[in-house]
DNA sequence: ATTGTTCGCGCC
DNA sequence: AAAGGGCGCGAACAAT
């Protein structure tokens, strides 16, 4: 394959462009910290730009970057990946919020989301133009001391080449409506989310949880270690020296392979897997089991939330994830660096997440969003009759599948609402006959064979799925129409895509997950959006007295000063509400939450 | 030694 | 044959 060319570099700056011209940008930095790229943390190396594909104009000099930026302000500004470079950019120059402004890695998302999976600029130039484009040299930045070598600077040069020469072929065959997504969400959200504040953190509470959990590790470890470890031979010494030593080799709980040999060897269980769904119902029996079941919550106590976590703190004590925006196929940001939207929900986990000095938190969460969206897309009257007259969804779907009268946190009650989120995500009755046996089995008759039983738990299964397709036709056809035939692709109602493959056997789940996910990935960045558009926000946020500092899918968290407390967190429930209800008109918006001190809190 | 994959588990 | 979706992270294991 042909190497991507670049003409000319010209060291300096670029002469002043035009509002019809477009400039492909990128920064090169050394000494960020290691998993901490977002964060503003190392040395400029350059800012390199081009606006033809053919010639590179680069400056080194941070000094150099607001002119930089003043000679190319009519111009629209393309990136790739760009919450990286605004986010550097601006600890040099001032760079506000811009509408003509690009960015190849998202727009390609945009277009080609779970039909491609390799979305760096690499790969793109390779589909959109045919040429490779090497990236070696990338590495050697990362601890680069002096003025950067021709071969880098021709490397940085390349980079604005490529970004702006796949900009001109996205722009080819971007759609309309793909072109609203960009301008009134994506382009936002990419300024919402370079304000994110830090999230403070009690690093002592922190502490003295990993401390607690490591007794229990090492208690359970010794004991274990000891009881199931085994004698093992190894070849020691040199020459005539060498000969076998026998050792013991402890047992270690982390190892699954060894835990299933256990299991298998001395109590003859044969699992295909050692998750927790596999071993869970020997707990109460087998004395193994139970060990290695508590050990595993304490080590990822320890593990991933112990005190190698603490490296994320900064002298603020702060933690400032990286939000990286509409990576999941679905449209849904994640949280990386650290990972705030998978923390445990103990309360003393939770507690460690706080206010900071004379603030508040404001938490809201979209209350039902799953099913408020699926009486949307589905059109089913019933399930928004429901929802409209703020009845209880599974209660309900009880009383008019079942015809039956059903209490909150029984054993029913969780059976349904499994079946009722189940079936929005293309849920098979034997898929749900497996992962709700336990629960099941109390609703069939008693004293059967295990083979009996099978079937009837499977047959109980089937029942209860026909008596909802019945119950709720409308339901039913739009579950019927999705998974009869494979369009390709699946929109969120926003109309972002989706691709489906017609040969992945996941297509139907896809289809009709996708839907969901996708709109609830719309809706809470489209909250982000409008919570930072506000008077409020706009006034505050550059004093430092309010930012919204997580969102968690369906849950925005946000810190402001503790006056201003009550007027904000009135601003934030009514925007989240009035988004949902934009976003699926004809369904009313609900929301819980409020002001707390720290995220043990629900309100 | 370094890199990639799998498993298991935390969240929505 | 498999049998709701989407993530990130850490440990172990396998391969280079």
């Amino acid at each position: 394959m042909k190497q991507l060319e670049c003409k000319e570099i010209i060291r300096g700056l670029p002469p002043i462009l035009k509002e019809t011209d477009t400039i492909g940008l990128d920064l090169e930095l050394s000494g960020l910290r290691d998993g901490q790229l977002h964060r503003p943390a190392g040395r400029l190396l350059s800012l390199a730009g081009s606006f033809d594909g053919e010639t590179a104009y680069i400056v080194f000099e941070q000094d150099e970057v607001p002119e930089f930026l003043s000679r190319i302000e009519k111009a629209t500004h393309i990136y790739h990946n760009s919450t990286f470079d605004i986010g550097h950019i601006r600890r040099w120059a001032s760079y506000l919020e811009r509408k003509n402004m690009r960015d190849t890695l998202l727009i390609e998302r945009l277009l080609w989301s779970n039909y491609y999976d390799d979305f760096d600029l690499k790969s793109l130039v390779r589909r959109y133009i045919g040429c490779y484009m090497p990236k070696d040299v990338r590495k050697e930045f990362k601890t680069w001391e002096g003025a950067m070598t021709d071969e880098q600077v021709q490397y940085a040069a390349l980079d604005v080449i490529g970004t702006w020469l796949v900009d001109k072929e996205q722009q080819k065959i971007i759609s309309h409506t793909d072109q609203v997504i960009w301008d009134k969400l994506y382009n936002p959200h990419v300024w919402t989310t370079l304000e994110l504040g830090g999230f403070k953190l009690d690093v002592d509470a922190w502490r003295d949880l990993a401390d607690h959990n490591q007794k229990i590790v090492d208690e359970i470890s010794e004991k274990l270690g000891t009881q199931y470890g085994s004698t093992k031979k190894k070849l020691v010494g040199r020459g005539k020296n060498r000969h076998e030593e026998e050792y013991f080799e402890p047992f270690n709980p982390n190892s699954h392979p060894q835990v299933k040999s256990i299991l298998l060897t001395q109590y003859h269980l044969d699992l295909e897997s050692t998750d927790d769904d596999h071993i869970r119902p020997y707990y109460d029996t087998n004395e193994f089991v139970k060990d290695i079941l508590d050990y595993r919550k304490s080590e990822k106590q320890v593990s991933t939330y112990g005190l190698s976590f603490l490296k994320n703190v900064e002298e603020d004590e702060r933690i400032y994830t990286s939000l990286n925006i509409g990576l999941a196929i679905t449209g849904r940001d994640s949280s990386s660096s650290p990972n705030l939207q998978n923390q445990p929900h103990d309360p003393e986990r939770r507690k460690c997440f706080v206010a900071g000095k004379g603030k508040k938190l404001v938490l809201y969460d979209y209350s039902g969003q799953e099913a408020g969206i699926w009486a949307f897309v589905t059109g089913d009257e019933q399930f928004k009759d429901i929802i409209n007259n703020g009845k209880k969804l599974y209660i309900e779907v009880a009383r008019i599948a079942f015809n039956e009268e059903i209490k909150k946190d029984t054993d029913r009650y969780k059976i349904i609402k499994a079946l009722v989120l189940g079936l929005m995500y293309g849920l098979t009755p034997y898929g749900f006959a497996r992962d709700n046996r336990e629960k099941l089995e109390k609703f069939i008759p008693q004293g059967l064979s295990s083979k009996a039983k099978d079937e009837a738990i499977l047959a109980l299964a089937d029942e209860m799925f026909e008596s909802f397709m019945q119950a709720f036709p409308q339901s039913a056809s739009y579950i019927q129409k999705l998974t009869s035939v494979n369009q390709g692709l699946s929109y969120s109602i926003l109309g972002r895509k989706c691709h489906l493959h017609p040969y992945d056997r996941q297509w139907k789940t896809n289809s009709l997950n996708n839907p969901m996910q996708a709109t609830g990935a719309d809706m809470i960045k489209l909250a982000m959006r409008n919570l930072r558009k506000t008077d409020f926000y706009k006034k505050y946020y550059p004093e430092g007295r309010v930012a919204i500092i997580l969102q968690v899918h369906d849950e925005i968290l946000t810190e402001v000063d503790e006056n201003l407390a009550e007027e904000w967190s009135a601003i934030q429930k009514k925007v989240m509400i009035d988004v949902a209800e934009s976003l699926t008109p004809g369904i009313v918006g609900g929301v819980s939450g409020g002001i707390i001190d720290d995220w043990s809190q629900k309100d």
